[in-house]
DNA sequence: CACACTATTGTCAATTTGTCAATAGTCGTT
DNA sequence: AACGACTATTGACAAATTGACAATAGTGTG
């Protein structure tokens, strides 16, 4: 029994969805300005990717330094914790996130295609039931 | 250097993407009547799923199957080769179904969520750019 | 100094993915 | 009847990815 699956669609549930739009999401921000981990962090909970693992968030953006999309260096400015690393958008970080945006409008259409096609099941389904009666 | 990342963006591409349509595609195929898994493998095509290696694709159905959401058994009929098999959604597939199309739809929300301020980002740029003249 | 809070990093097992090879039946050709 | 081309499905494995948790570290408060 299980060794794959089992229950995992409920217990992960939106592990791979984060992964699509996080690094897209992190670059967003940070095309607003310079920003810290730790805010970016908390921010990311208004594209709806709220409960992240701070690890993850972390690993996220030093994965996106080595590939160059980002650059940081660590806070003159002391503030209440440990020193903190800032994080600047990168002009290979622009493009990348340009080639992303068109990924997601790529994702967009490919859901938009499913739930047409569920919708339009559903209702057949609702006529047939009826003609039945 | 590496270890991570580095144009996996490019490489991989769509891996997560694909993960996460995939299954309710297939869902959604079978809804629409039993069928074996090399049909489902060329319609997925049809939601811009094409280039998907067919092991992924028997690897989903063996593993909904595993899940209890669809089942399965040898065709009687035989055709030109092996004996294949025939996929049916089971009513825990139905189900299954339309959590993931609210799946789908919060995911295309949070998507319109990121689309919306890139637009917006670059709508800006524009015009800052238009004044800095 | 013990504690709570802010920040970041490191590590590891478990899961997931892509890829490639293996198996197997049918049909047409030589 | 041996061969290759095509239809179908399965197996196995290395590599990538993820989540979870611990570790480190500075600062302010009582």
């Amino acid at each position: 029994m299980h060794g794959r699956g089992q229950g995992r669609w409920r217990r992960q549930g939106c592990s791979r969805r984060t992964a699509r739009i996080m690094e897209p999401a992190l670059l967003l921000l940070l095309q607003h300005g310079p920003a810290h981990g730790y805010t970016l962090l908390e921010q990311l909970g208004g594209f709806g990717l709220d409960e992240v693992n701070p690890s993850v968030v972390y690993r996220a953006l030093r994965d996106m330094e080595e590939r160059g999309w980002v650059t940081s260096c660590w806070d003159d400015e002391e503030s209440q914790g440990p020193p903190r690393r800032v994080y600047r958008i990168s002009p290979l970080g622009d493009e990348v996130l340009a080639w992303w945006t068109q990924d997601l409008v790529e994702t967009k259409r490919m859901i938009d295609c499913l739930l047409t096609a569920y919708e339009c099941r559903m209702r057949q389904d609702n006529i047939d039931s009826h003609k039945e009666r």
